[in-house]
DNA sequence: TCTTTACCTCAACCTAACTTGAGGTATTAA
DNA sequence: TTAATACCTCAAGTTAGGTTGAGGTAAAGA
Protein backbone atom coordinates (compact mmCIF):
# COMPACT_ATOMS: atom_id res chain seq x y z
CA UNK A 1 0.00 0.00 0.00
CA UNK A 2 1.15 3.25 -1.30
CA UNK A 3 1.12 6.43 1.33
CA UNK A 4 -1.43 8.26 0.19
CA UNK A 5 -0.09 12.00 0.84
CA UNK A 6 -0.73 14.13 -1.94
CA UNK A 7 -3.28 16.91 -0.37
CA UNK A 8 -6.46 17.90 -3.00
CA UNK A 9 -4.81 21.50 -4.04
CA UNK A 10 -1.17 19.61 -4.69
CA UNK A 11 -3.07 17.18 -7.10
CA UNK A 12 -5.59 19.33 -8.86
CA UNK A 13 -2.98 21.36 -9.72
CA UNK A 14 -0.69 18.93 -11.07
CA UNK A 15 -3.61 17.46 -12.77
CA UNK A 16 -5.16 20.90 -13.59
CA UNK A 17 -8.80 20.88 -12.82
CA UNK A 18 -9.91 22.68 -10.07
CA UNK A 19 -10.13 21.42 -6.43
CA UNK A 20 -14.06 20.91 -6.68
CA UNK A 21 -13.88 18.87 -9.58
CA UNK A 22 -11.92 16.09 -7.47
CA UNK A 23 -14.52 16.48 -4.88
CA UNK A 24 -17.30 15.84 -7.81
CA UNK A 25 -15.33 13.52 -9.17
CA UNK A 26 -15.24 11.89 -5.43
CA UNK A 27 -18.90 12.46 -5.09
CA UNK A 28 -19.68 10.22 -8.24
CA UNK A 29 -16.96 7.85 -7.65
CA UNK A 30 -14.33 8.49 -9.54
CA UNK A 31 -11.58 8.84 -7.18
CA UNK A 32 -11.01 7.64 -3.96
CA UNK A 33 -9.32 9.20 -0.86
CA UNK A 34 -8.29 8.64 2.55
CA UNK A 35 -9.01 11.64 5.48
CA UNK A 36 -6.22 12.53 7.48
CA UNK A 37 -6.39 13.27 11.47
CA UNK A 38 -7.94 16.99 10.51
CA UNK A 39 -10.48 15.08 8.33
CA UNK A 40 -8.84 16.33 5.09
CA UNK A 41 -8.74 14.30 1.81
CA UNK A 42 -5.08 12.49 1.49
CA UNK A 43 -4.89 11.04 -1.92
CA UNK A 44 -2.56 8.15 -3.26
CA UNK A 45 -0.29 8.64 -6.20
CA UNK A 46 -2.32 6.89 -8.27
CA UNK A 47 -5.06 9.33 -8.52
CA UNK A 48 -2.61 11.30 -10.67
CA UNK A 49 -3.10 8.78 -13.33
CA UNK A 50 -7.23 7.94 -12.42
CA UNK A 51 -7.33 11.58 -13.39
CA UNK A 52 -5.49 11.66 -16.25
CA UNK A 53 -7.29 9.13 -17.87
CA UNK A 54 -10.39 10.45 -16.85
CA UNK A 55 -9.84 13.25 -19.19
CA UNK A 56 -8.46 11.38 -21.81
CA UNK A 57 -11.58 9.65 -21.75
CA UNK A 58 -13.26 13.11 -21.51
CA UNK A 59 -11.26 14.18 -24.98
CA UNK A 60 -12.63 10.78 -26.82
CA UNK A 61 -16.08 11.76 -25.87
CA UNK A 62 -16.74 9.37 -22.86
CA UNK A 63 -19.45 10.16 -20.42
CA UNK A 64 -18.28 10.34 -16.84
CA UNK A 65 -20.53 7.55 -15.72
CA UNK A 66 -18.53 5.49 -18.66
CA UNK A 67 -15.29 5.89 -17.08
CA UNK A 68 -16.44 5.27 -13.94
CA UNK A 69 -17.80 1.85 -15.20
CA UNK A 70 -14.25 1.98 -17.06
CA UNK A 71 -12.17 2.78 -13.91
CA UNK A 72 -14.08 0.34 -11.92
CA UNK A 73 -12.82 -2.16 -13.61
CA UNK A 74 -9.61 -1.57 -12.18
CA UNK A 75 -8.08 -3.75 -9.05
CA UNK A 76 -9.50 -2.28 -6.21
CA UNK A 77 -6.47 -3.36 -3.94
CA UNK A 78 -3.33 -3.50 -5.18
CA UNK A 79 -2.27 -0.77 -7.71
CA UNK A 80 -3.17 -0.61 -11.12
CA UNK A 81 -0.35 -1.29 -13.48
CA UNK A 82 0.60 -0.87 -17.25
CA UNK A 83 -1.59 -4.28 -17.58
CA UNK A 84 -4.45 -2.55 -16.39
CA UNK A 85 -4.33 1.04 -17.90
CA UNK A 86 -3.51 -1.01 -21.31
CA UNK A 87 -6.78 -3.17 -20.91
CA UNK A 88 -8.42 -0.03 -20.28
CA UNK A 89 -6.52 2.11 -23.49
CA UNK A 90 -7.57 -1.36 -25.82
CA UNK A 91 -11.16 -0.94 -25.03
CA UNK A 92 -11.78 2.84 -25.51
CA UNK A 93 -9.18 2.64 -28.95
CA UNK A 94 -12.27 0.44 -29.84
CA UNK A 95 -15.29 3.22 -29.14
CA UNK A 96 -12.98 5.98 -30.62
CA UNK A 97 -12.41 3.75 -33.57
CA UNK A 98 -16.43 3.10 -34.12
CA UNK A 99 -16.89 6.82 -33.21
CA UNK A 100 -14.32 7.86 -36.26
CA UNK A 101 -16.10 5.74 -38.36
CA UNK A 102 -19.45 7.20 -37.92
CA UNK A 103 -18.51 10.85 -38.57
CA UNK A 104 -16.72 9.46 -41.50
CA UNK A 105 -20.22 8.34 -42.52
CA UNK A 106 -21.85 11.47 -41.82
CA UNK A 107 -19.13 12.90 -43.54
CA UNK A 108 -19.51 11.13 -46.85
CA UNK A 109 -23.22 11.61 -46.43
CA UNK A 110 -22.56 15.16 -46.50
CA UNK A 111 -20.46 14.95 -49.53
CA UNK A 112 -23.81 13.52 -51.19
CA UNK A 113 -25.16 16.47 -49.98
CA UNK A 114 -23.51 19.19 -51.52
CA UNK A 115 -24.04 18.24 -54.65
CA UNK A 116 -27.51 18.40 -54.70
CA UNK A 117 -27.75 20.62 -51.49
CA UNK A 118 -30.62 19.02 -49.91
CA UNK A 119 -30.09 17.88 -46.76
CA UNK A 120 -33.60 17.09 -46.43
CA UNK A 121 -35.63 14.49 -44.46
CA UNK A 122 -37.10 12.87 -47.31
CA UNK A 123 -33.71 13.14 -49.64
CA UNK A 124 -31.37 13.48 -47.60
CA UNK A 125 -28.94 9.81 -46.80
CA UNK A 126 -27.65 12.43 -44.07
CA UNK A 127 -30.78 12.19 -42.46
CA UNK A 128 -30.87 8.56 -42.43
CA UNK A 129 -27.54 7.68 -42.24
CA UNK A 130 -26.56 5.00 -39.50
CA UNK A 131 -27.85 5.92 -36.10
CA UNK A 132 -26.56 3.48 -34.64
CA UNK A 133 -24.16 5.21 -32.86
CA UNK A 134 -26.43 8.06 -32.08
CA UNK A 135 -29.04 6.32 -30.88
CA UNK A 136 -27.21 4.20 -28.97
CA UNK A 137 -28.86 6.39 -26.00
CA UNK A 138 -26.36 7.15 -23.42
CA UNK A 139 -23.70 7.46 -25.16
CA UNK A 140 -20.89 10.67 -24.76
CA UNK A 141 -20.68 13.85 -25.65
CA UNK A 142 -18.05 15.26 -27.56
CA UNK A 143 -15.49 18.55 -27.07
CA UNK A 144 -18.56 20.49 -25.70
CA UNK A 145 -21.39 20.67 -24.14
CA UNK A 146 -25.17 19.74 -23.49
CA UNK A 147 -27.29 18.06 -25.88
CA UNK A 148 -30.12 17.60 -23.34
CA UNK A 149 -33.13 14.73 -23.42
CA UNK A 150 -33.57 11.81 -25.80
CA UNK A 151 -34.73 12.60 -29.36
CA UNK A 152 -37.22 10.19 -28.96
CA UNK A 153 -40.52 10.03 -30.89
CA UNK A 154 -43.31 9.50 -28.60
CA UNK A 155 -45.70 11.29 -30.80
CA UNK B 1 -44.76 33.14 -50.75
CA UNK B 2 -45.33 30.07 -50.17
CA UNK B 3 -48.52 29.18 -48.42
CA UNK B 4 -47.76 28.64 -44.30
CA UNK B 5 -49.77 25.86 -43.61
CA UNK B 6 -48.52 22.95 -41.67
CA UNK B 7 -49.51 22.66 -38.29
CA UNK B 8 -46.93 21.94 -35.42
CA UNK B 9 -48.49 18.53 -35.07
CA UNK B 10 -47.83 17.66 -38.65
CA UNK B 11 -44.13 19.18 -38.66
CA UNK B 12 -43.31 17.55 -35.51
CA UNK B 13 -44.80 13.90 -37.16
CA UNK B 14 -43.09 14.55 -40.40
CA UNK B 15 -39.62 15.58 -38.82
CA UNK B 16 -39.58 13.13 -35.86
CA UNK B 17 -39.46 15.08 -33.01
CA UNK B 18 -41.14 16.54 -30.54
CA UNK B 19 -44.22 19.40 -30.84
CA UNK B 20 -42.13 21.47 -27.48
CA UNK B 21 -39.10 20.96 -29.77
CA UNK B 22 -40.47 23.14 -32.14
CA UNK B 23 -41.74 25.44 -29.47
CA UNK B 24 -38.48 25.28 -27.92
CA UNK B 25 -36.34 26.16 -31.71
CA UNK B 26 -38.56 28.70 -32.46
CA UNK B 27 -37.85 30.62 -28.56
CA UNK B 28 -34.29 30.38 -29.84
CA UNK B 29 -35.01 31.75 -33.23
CA UNK B 30 -34.12 28.45 -35.70
CA UNK B 31 -37.28 28.07 -37.12
CA UNK B 32 -40.25 30.85 -37.42
CA UNK B 33 -44.13 30.51 -37.91
CA UNK B 34 -46.72 32.58 -38.29
CA UNK B 35 -49.77 32.30 -36.43
CA UNK B 36 -53.87 31.50 -38.28
CA UNK B 37 -56.58 33.46 -36.51
CA UNK B 38 -57.11 31.26 -33.30
CA UNK B 39 -53.23 31.89 -32.37
CA UNK B 40 -52.12 28.82 -33.66
CA UNK B 41 -48.89 28.13 -35.16
CA UNK B 42 -48.64 27.43 -39.31
CA UNK B 43 -45.35 26.79 -40.59
CA UNK B 44 -44.11 27.18 -44.82
CA UNK B 45 -43.36 23.90 -45.69
CA UNK B 46 -39.26 25.30 -46.11
CA UNK B 47 -39.78 24.23 -42.06
CA UNK B 48 -39.44 20.62 -42.74
CA UNK B 49 -35.80 21.21 -44.64
CA UNK B 50 -34.56 23.30 -41.55
CA UNK B 51 -35.20 20.60 -38.89
CA UNK B 52 -33.26 18.20 -41.16
CA UNK B 53 -30.26 20.81 -40.92
CA UNK B 54 -30.45 20.95 -37.57
CA UNK B 55 -30.52 17.50 -36.49
CA UNK B 56 -27.96 16.71 -39.22
CA UNK B 57 -26.15 19.40 -37.79
CA UNK B 58 -26.24 18.26 -34.64
CA UNK B 59 -25.06 14.76 -35.29
CA UNK B 60 -22.36 16.66 -36.46
CA UNK B 61 -21.80 17.89 -32.87
CA UNK B 62 -22.32 21.16 -33.69
CA UNK B 63 -24.03 23.27 -30.91
CA UNK B 64 -27.82 24.41 -31.84
CA UNK B 65 -26.78 28.16 -31.23
CA UNK B 66 -24.04 27.50 -34.22
CA UNK B 67 -26.85 25.97 -36.58
CA UNK B 68 -28.97 29.23 -35.29
CA UNK B 69 -26.13 31.50 -36.85
CA UNK B 70 -25.60 29.30 -39.23
CA UNK B 71 -29.12 29.29 -40.90
CA UNK B 72 -29.16 32.90 -39.84
CA UNK B 73 -27.03 33.60 -43.29
CA UNK B 74 -30.06 31.79 -45.40
CA UNK B 75 -31.79 34.22 -47.16
CA UNK B 76 -34.93 35.91 -45.17
CA UNK B 77 -37.21 36.55 -47.95
CA UNK B 78 -36.91 34.25 -50.66
CA UNK B 79 -37.21 30.41 -49.84
CA UNK B 80 -33.54 29.11 -49.68
CA UNK B 81 -32.88 26.95 -52.43
CA UNK B 82 -30.48 24.14 -53.32
CA UNK B 83 -27.15 26.96 -53.62
CA UNK B 84 -28.30 28.22 -50.18
CA UNK B 85 -27.95 24.54 -48.60
CA UNK B 86 -24.99 23.76 -50.18
CA UNK B 87 -23.11 26.78 -48.48
CA UNK B 88 -23.94 25.62 -45.34
CA UNK B 89 -23.32 22.04 -46.06
CA UNK B 90 -19.80 22.76 -47.46
CA UNK B 91 -18.89 25.09 -44.20
CA UNK B 92 -20.02 22.42 -41.95
CA UNK B 93 -18.32 19.59 -44.46
CA UNK B 94 -14.81 21.82 -43.09
CA UNK B 95 -15.80 21.54 -39.46
CA UNK B 96 -16.30 17.80 -39.95
CA UNK B 97 -13.19 17.51 -41.59
CA UNK B 98 -11.32 18.86 -38.27
CA UNK B 99 -13.45 16.79 -35.75
CA UNK B 100 -12.42 13.62 -37.44
CA UNK B 101 -9.30 15.11 -37.82
CA UNK B 102 -9.10 16.01 -33.88
CA UNK B 103 -10.49 12.00 -33.03
CA UNK B 104 -7.72 10.36 -34.86
CA UNK B 105 -4.99 12.30 -33.80
CA UNK B 106 -6.42 11.06 -30.27
CA UNK B 107 -6.78 7.52 -31.61
CA UNK B 108 -2.61 7.66 -33.06
CA UNK B 109 -2.06 8.77 -29.23
CA UNK B 110 -3.79 6.27 -27.79
CA UNK B 111 -2.38 3.52 -30.38
CA UNK B 112 1.02 4.88 -28.84
CA UNK B 113 0.10 4.50 -24.94
CA UNK B 114 -1.83 0.98 -25.51
CA UNK B 115 2.21 0.05 -26.25
CA UNK B 116 3.40 1.44 -22.75
CA UNK B 117 0.08 1.21 -20.74
CA UNK B 118 0.35 4.68 -19.76
CA UNK B 119 -2.35 7.15 -20.20
CA UNK B 120 -0.43 9.17 -17.29
CA UNK B 121 -0.36 12.74 -17.38
CA UNK B 122 3.54 13.34 -17.53
CA UNK B 123 4.45 11.01 -20.15
CA UNK B 124 1.05 10.35 -22.42
CA UNK B 125 1.25 11.95 -25.56
CA UNK B 126 -2.57 11.97 -25.39
CA UNK B 127 -2.77 13.78 -22.47
CA UNK B 128 -0.71 16.45 -24.41
CA UNK B 129 -2.70 15.82 -27.38
CA UNK B 130 -3.30 18.85 -29.56
CA UNK B 131 -6.44 20.30 -28.00
CA UNK B 132 -7.12 22.71 -30.42
CA UNK B 133 -10.62 21.66 -31.11
CA UNK B 134 -11.12 20.56 -27.34
CA UNK B 135 -10.58 24.13 -26.15
CA UNK B 136 -11.99 26.11 -28.90
CA UNK B 137 -14.70 27.39 -26.12
CA UNK B 138 -18.03 26.77 -27.30
CA UNK B 139 -17.71 24.17 -29.62
CA UNK B 140 -20.12 21.58 -30.11
CA UNK B 141 -21.32 18.25 -28.65
CA UNK B 142 -21.39 14.92 -30.50
CA UNK B 143 -24.07 12.19 -30.03
CA UNK B 144 -25.33 12.71 -26.33
CA UNK B 145 -25.46 14.50 -23.65
CA UNK B 146 -23.74 17.57 -21.22
CA UNK B 147 -20.22 17.71 -19.96
CA UNK B 148 -20.90 21.24 -18.86
CA UNK B 149 -18.57 23.64 -17.85
CA UNK B 150 -15.31 25.13 -19.27
CA UNK B 151 -12.23 22.93 -18.06
CA UNK B 152 -10.01 26.15 -17.97
CA UNK B 153 -7.71 25.80 -14.41
CA UNK B 154 -7.93 29.21 -12.72
CA UNK B 155 -6.73 27.34 -10.23
C1' DT C 1 1.83 32.60 18.49
C1' DC C 2 -0.57 34.54 15.06
C1' DT C 3 -1.95 35.07 10.50
C1' DT C 4 -2.48 33.41 6.16
C1' DT C 5 -3.55 29.85 3.23
C1' DA C 6 -5.71 25.41 2.52
C1' DC C 7 -9.45 22.50 3.41
C1' DC C 8 -14.19 20.93 4.86
C1' DT C 9 -19.44 20.54 3.90
C1' DC C 10 -23.63 21.71 1.94
C1' DA C 11 -26.68 24.08 -0.86
C1' DA C 12 -27.47 26.58 -4.79
C1' DC C 13 -26.30 28.05 -9.37
C1' DC C 14 -24.80 27.39 -14.47
C1' DT C 15 -25.39 25.85 -19.52
C1' DA C 16 -27.43 23.14 -23.21
C1' DA C 17 -31.19 21.12 -25.04
C1' DC C 18 -35.13 19.69 -24.05
C1' DT C 19 -39.47 17.68 -21.50
C1' DT C 20 -43.44 17.88 -18.41
C1' DG C 21 -47.46 19.69 -16.52
C1' DA C 22 -51.10 22.87 -15.44
C1' DG C 23 -54.75 25.57 -16.90
C1' DG C 24 -57.13 27.15 -20.85
C1' DT C 25 -58.54 27.80 -26.05
C1' DA C 26 -59.18 25.98 -31.19
C1' DT C 27 -60.21 22.67 -34.47
C1' DT C 28 -61.99 18.62 -36.14
C1' DA C 29 -64.78 14.43 -36.53
C1' DA C 30 -68.89 12.10 -35.60
C1' DT D 1 -73.62 20.16 -31.46
C1' DT D 2 -70.63 17.93 -28.80
C1' DA D 3 -66.72 15.26 -27.63
C1' DA D 4 -62.18 14.35 -28.66
C1' DT D 5 -58.01 16.06 -30.20
C1' DA D 6 -54.74 19.55 -31.02
C1' DC D 7 -52.84 23.74 -29.67
C1' DC D 8 -51.57 27.77 -26.63
C1' DT D 9 -48.51 29.86 -22.71
C1' DC D 10 -45.71 29.82 -18.86
C1' DA D 11 -43.22 27.86 -15.19
C1' DA D 12 -40.62 24.36 -13.51
C1' DG D 13 -38.03 20.00 -13.95
C1' DT D 14 -34.17 17.04 -16.07
C1' DT D 15 -29.24 15.50 -17.09
C1' DA D 16 -24.25 16.15 -17.37
C1' DG D 17 -20.45 18.11 -15.60
C1' DG D 18 -19.07 21.20 -12.97
C1' DT D 19 -18.60 26.02 -10.32
C1' DT D 20 -19.58 29.36 -6.59
C1' DG D 21 -20.25 30.84 -2.10
C1' DA D 22 -21.15 30.77 2.82
C1' DG D 23 -19.76 29.49 7.20
C1' DG D 24 -16.36 27.06 9.68
C1' DT D 25 -11.89 24.13 10.73
C1' DA D 26 -6.79 22.70 9.83
C1' DA D 27 -2.22 23.30 8.68
C1' DA D 28 1.82 26.02 7.60
C1' DG D 29 5.09 29.71 7.85
C1' DA D 30 7.01 34.00 9.81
Amino acid sequence: METANWTVGKVAKRCGVKVSTLHFYERRGLIRSTRNAGNQRRYKPDVLRRVSVIKAGQKMGISLESIRQALETLPGQRTPGAKDWQRLSTHWRVELDERIAYLERLRDSLTGCIGCGCLSMENCPIYNADDKLASEGRGPVLLDRARGGSSTVTQ
